[in-house]
DNA sequence: TTAAGTGTATTATATCCGTAATACAGTTTC
DNA sequence: GAAACTGTATTACGGATATAATACACTTAA
């Protein structure tokens, strides 16, 4: 079963897109794994206190993607193979990235400081290793 | 006169939320100074295709935060010393840091990761040095 | 002074996001 | 088989975002 412990709703991005994100992270961290059942639109919509259909469209836009599967009537799972993985890992990698470092130069920061930026963030942040 | 040559609409943000990030991150850059004049709500907004009550909005909002200042009638200009922009580089660099770290995190990824990924990505992307 | 440009405000419309309340058919489980 | 749960769909409402069309008073420049 795919777990929500360490999800929080935050930031300005759309519910049911933190949602996707965190699928796909999770995916990537290997946290979540192909077979793995999903909790049910209504019992993850009364855990985070959000509106069944927020998840519903979530859930939706994950199996437009190929990443999980429903049938009607029973739970849904996790789709996800190794190459799935590798796309995702390399989409979400991509992307982070091209936002902090355009972030960082249009900010004037040199390729050291940016640098520097992340090993002093590093660890004041909670999280992992 | 404050230059929107290097600005373009994208991603999901709303745009006048990335109107006062372009504003905000060209001070700290260094390249939008205090008594520089801004473009006109209307000259903006036919510039970018986008409109007027979206560039006012922006504004508006600067103005609030005491970024830029408005005379009904005649042009805005910047109001940005020298406290200001260290407030402003101290919340912006945060803010995207965590953002950053938090994803990679999230994604499993270790430090040493995270930092080549940097350095790689540094030079792919155009900008600045 | 007059004309043009500017900040500011209002009303209307459309889309997206999230919530709320149902409804129905399919599956699982006892 | 029956009850409980599941995925799916619908309608309605409110707020935020963006567009569109005006309107008015103020400043600037010719």
């Amino acid at each position: 079963m795919v777990s929500f412990e360490g999800f929080a709703i935050s930031g300005s991005l759309p519910i049911y897109t933190q949602l996707i994100l965190y699928i796909k992270r999770g995916i990537v961290a290997g946290t979540v794994c192909g077979g793995d059942e999903l909790p049910s639109r209504r019992v993850l919509s009364a855990l985070l206190g959000v509106n069944p259909n927020t998840v519903q469209k979530a859930y939706h836009l994950l199996e437009e993607e190929g990443i999980i599967e429903s049938r009607s009537g029973a739970r849904s799972f996790v789709t996800a193979d190794g190459e799935l993985k590798l796309r995702l890992r390399a989409e979400l990698l991509e992307q982070d990235a091209a936002a902090w470092i355009s972030a960082m130069k249009q900010m004037g920061l040199t390729r050291e400081e940016a640098l520097r930026m992340t090993e002093v963030m590093w660890d004041k942040t909670g999280g992992e290793a």
